[in-house]
DNA sequence: GGCCAGTTGTCAAAATTTGAACTAGTGCTA
DNA sequence: TAGCACTAGTTCAAATTTTGACAACTGGCC
């Protein structure tokens, strides 16, 4: 089963895919247990915290967290219902609409980052030195950018 | 929202989250476009070829996936269903049962792997160096070590 | 030899996700 | 400025997935 992956790389998608599972499933869980947020709620509540007025259209959230149009519809309308967000039409493009941060939004999320990033530390940042963090960085952003841009053009098929 | 992670550590969470978060999407998506296979579906295949006799308890496969009992009833269901696995009576312990390997899911395993290797070579691994890789493995090598022992002990809470 | 605490796995009900319409709006072309 | 192709987001029903209460069984302990 290793025809096409060297044995180093084997082992090391192994290890981290392993790994990460764990983790992201340990995260989640102490998430849940301590904020009752999904990782998907807290990740919405956190866009919209960093988002200029706390406020993104439909589909900028939909790329950003990779979420199909009718998924993210279900997202915000459960959020909305336990009040962290709001709906507001858009104003530039009457089609659209906005998802807002709410008071109670903000307050739930700066309730929940420090018990979640508690929960990354010890989980997992805790036991790097500098060198892996700074290793993890450079692998991690340089992917993330790569991938980004390869949905784009995925989308785009033309930009050329 | 920077309270109890400094910085450096943030930006690596973050990459590292968002980064990985888009890659298991992207690779899930190419596992099913090309084998019909979902992540679980693969791993599920991987772990019983590799299991002596090419049977493993259900138990022990739910803990290896990180899966509730339940969510691991009803995944080997369906790749029952698909004639991937069998289910048969525990020998030892007639309250439990076993999940065993088919021919047919032999046979998509052997198929499915080489693609899936490729994907991740593709969008992972040819990208880094060996620096990188050899970073990679330490790095989740130990944090899956880790994990697994926290869930151990959590789970048995007395062997102290 | 019968009871009890702890396991193992299942099943029905609830939650989530998908995908195909559908509503409404935009903005280009003629 | 009417027509038309395209985009934004929602809706609804069906399919999938997850949860949580439950029944079957084990292995000691009286």
């Amino acid at each position: 089963m290793t025809e096409s992956l060297e044995p180093k790389r084997l082992t090391a998608w192994r290890a981290y895919i392993e790994a990460s599972q764990r983790l992201f499933t340990q995260l989640e869980d102490d998430l849940r247990a301590d904020s009752g947020l999904s990782f998907a709620d807290y990740h919405v509540l956190v866009l919209l915290s960093e988002a200029p007025g706390q406020r993104l259209r439909m589909g900028e959230l939909a790329s950003r967290l990779v979420f199909s149009p009718s998924r993210l519809t279900y997202q915000i309308t459960t959020m909305q219902r336990r009040g962290l967000v709001a709906r507001e039409a858009c104003p530039e493009d009457r089609r659209g609409s906005e998802a807002v941060l709410t008071a109670a939004g903000l307050l739930t999320l700066r309730e929940a980052a420090p018990h979640h990033l508690a929960s990354v530390r010890t989980h997992l940042m805790d036991d790097l030195d500098d060198d892996e963090v700074a290793c993890l960085t450079r692998i991690f952003d340089r992917l993330g950018r790569r991938l980004r841009a390869e949905r784009d053009t995925a989308t785009h098929p033309s930009e050329t």
